[in-house]
RNA sequence: GGCCUGUUGGUGAAGUGGCUUAACACACUGCCCUCUCAAGGCAGCAUUCACGGAUUCGAAUUCCGUACAGGCUACCA
């Protein structure tokens, strides 16, 4: 085809686009960043719902983004239109506000490089392809889905390569006169690129997770315009994150094999390439057979974006782990930093797994409890008072009318170098705290536990009669020993082992029967805190309360 | 079938030719501390890096082959 057919193959095939790609690159100028700032894009499709290995790229995509002090912008990808699924967007923005991956730009965020979902910019596709057509290097090909799948078989047969390219590529040298008549007859096509490459040239693509690789140059003519007229991903991709001067490119490993064609596209087109990184898929050894497999959301529920609000597991905690997964040593960081933050971890790409992640639940609780270890009373309180809003409503309120207590009750032990660790996730606290509300310490408590051995009442009560609330806690334990040996119970366990035939007891014996009246357990955090959060009379009621269960 | 990628303990993993008699964390076990638990401290937990060859004075680290696993092979993303 000589230039001037081509010219009229351009227009006769997009006869309403009169911009031009030079209009769009004045409308889409360089960003005025900082040296070294990264620019990166979530790009979802809303066919369905998000789940843990889409959260980890977004959450891989701000952080990048965060602190090189560029910018992480929201692209809805619905080049797809059959798959789409009602809701699909309004879910994807939910989501990512819910876990607080917050994109500063993009869809539903504003910005200046919109707009920020593909149905929205075929005309822009549609201008650089009738650009390449005009250069010879795209073409409409007629084929239809039946004449590929044959040629298919032809090549499963024959044992050559598959696809669309040389000989195969039929459509390839129609001429002007050809293409005509096939319009006219009202056939049906698609734009294909004219692939330059040779399968036997090698390419050496740089991964910034992954490394060097190796590939065939891309020959197959792909598809870039669908019958329809919407780009597929792979061309969408490409001139959106050049028009939308993407700078690093996240997503799942999936994306690895397409890489010689956008690698290609992006020459073809004359684009500077991205840099890409390509994040291994979540995964999980599977307890029948042994074999690591892709995580489901059927199997593993915790996959699903749902789970971790209907448990009850902070958000942050989530972001906690999704740090370790997208940096190996960032969880030795955190453990030695405990008073610093997420944003202070500088992430790198190559601390990022090559190979599979797989998805370890044990850690994901261990972070869990030290991420409730490190936060205040007050902050427990809060937290845990919005999820009960939503999950509990009966504990939500009475939360809130025992807050003063419930903030006194979370911060004990909470000083020191050694924090507690018995909370993992919000829906954890209404169990662990059973004593600490009046209303729902019932009879029962004292069965849920050990509840087989009775202990003295009589003795108890009298031990609170003498009991000082105001003191220190050792000035308290002190006392206790006092008194534990004047009613015949060793000071220590320690004595009580050397001659225990001249003792009742020792003093664990006495904390722990006390523990039990006013817990209803034998395990609780530190319980004079507890005796003082309570008060006299309200211990005075518990003793009551269990010398009823036991029958005293 | 073809093309890519991966394979280190119960688990997540560090490791880029000698500093590795394989870090760290989680889990587990034992001991210590101790009024219980949690936390913390100490110790134990792979003589070995899927397997087989090769290169090298020297390999978990490089190369080749095999096995296994994952991804892609669409007018899906």
């Amino acid at each position: 085809m000589t230039e001037e057919e081509r010219l009229e193959l351009a227009e006769l095939l997009f006869p309403n686009i009169k911009k031009t790609r030079e209009d769009y690159e004045k409308m889409y100028p360089e960003r005025d960043l900082p040296e070294g700032a990264m620019v990166t894009r979530y790009g979802p499709s809303p066919t369905g719902s998000v789940h843990l290995g889409n959260l980890l790229s977004a959450f891989a995509d701000m952080v990048y983004a965060r602190q090189t002090n560029g910018s992480f912008f929201l692209r809805i990808e619905d080049t797809d239109q059959k798959r789409m699924i009602e809701g699909g967007i309004e879910n994807i923005i939910g989501v990512l506000h819910d876990f607080n991956i917050l994109p500063n730009e993009g869809y539903s965020f504003g910005g200046e490089y919109g707009p920020y979902i593909q149905s929205e910019r075929k005309e822009i596709y549609q201008t650089y392809v009738k650009d390449l057509v005009k250069q010879g290097l795209a073409y409409p090909c007629f084929m239809t889905e039946e004449e590929i799948a044959q040629i298919r078989e032809e090549q499963e047969i024959n044992k050559v390569q598959i696809g669309i390219y040389g000989m195969y590529a039929v459509d390839r040298d129609l001429t002007l006169e050809e293409i005509k008549e096939k319009l006219a007859n009202g056939e049906e096509y698609v734009i294909r690129l004219k692939s330059p490459g040779d399968a036997n040239k090698q390419i050496e693509i740089v991964d910034l997770i992954k490394g060097k690789m190796k590939f065939p140059e891309r020959n197959l003519d792909d598809v870039l315009l669908k019958k329809d007229g919407t780009p597929t991903y792979h061309f969408a991709h490409v001139i959106d994150d050049h028009l939308m001067h993407t700078t690093h490119v996240i997503r799942g490993d999936e994306w690895v094999s397409s890489l010689p064609l956008h690698i290609q596209l992006f020459e073809i087109l004359g684009f500077k390439s991205v840099k890409y990184a390509h994040i291994a898929p979540i995964t999980i050894k599977d307890q029948e057979t042994g074999n690591i497999r892709k995580i489901s959301k059927r199997k593993d529920p915790w996959f699903g974006v749902k789970y971790y609000d209907e448990n009850g597991i902070p958000i942050e905690a989530l972001h906690l782990y999704l740090a370790t997964i997208t940096n190996t040593n960032f969880e030795e960081w955190y453990l030695n930093n405990t008073d610093k933050d997420i944003s202070e971890f500088k992430f790198s790409f190559d601390k990022q797994a090559v190979g599979g992640t797989s998805f370890d639940e044990a850690k994901l609780v261990n972070l869990c409890k030290t991420y409730f270890s490190r936060k205040r009373g007050e902050e427990v309180y809060n937290e845990t008072y919005h999820w009960a809003l939503k999950h509990d409503e009966e504990y939500a309120k009475l939360l809130e009318e025992n807050k003063e207590d419930m903030i006194k009750f979370f911060d004990i032990e909470k000083d020191g170098p050694r924090p507690r660790k018995d909370i993992a996730k919000y829906s954890d606290v209404r169990e662990e705290f059973s004593y600490a509300i009046d209303s729902i310490f019932k009879k029962e408590n004292y069965s849920k536990y050990d509840g087989n051995k009775t202990y003295d009442v009589v003795l108890i009560k009298e031990y609170v009669e003498q009991l000082d609330l105001s003191v220190t806690n050792e000035e308290w334990f002190n006392k206790t020993k006092e008194f534990a040996m004047e009613h015949g119970f060793a000071a220590s366990p320690k004595e009580y082992k050397k001659s225990p035939e001249e003792y009742k007891g020792h003093v664990g014996d006495i904390c722990e029967a006390i523990r039990v009246m006013i817990t209803g357990r034998t395990k609780s955090p530190d319980l004079f805190s507890i005796m003082k959060v309570l008060g006299k009379d309200r211990i005075r009621d518990r003793i009551e309360l269990y010398k009823q269960y036991s029958n005293q």
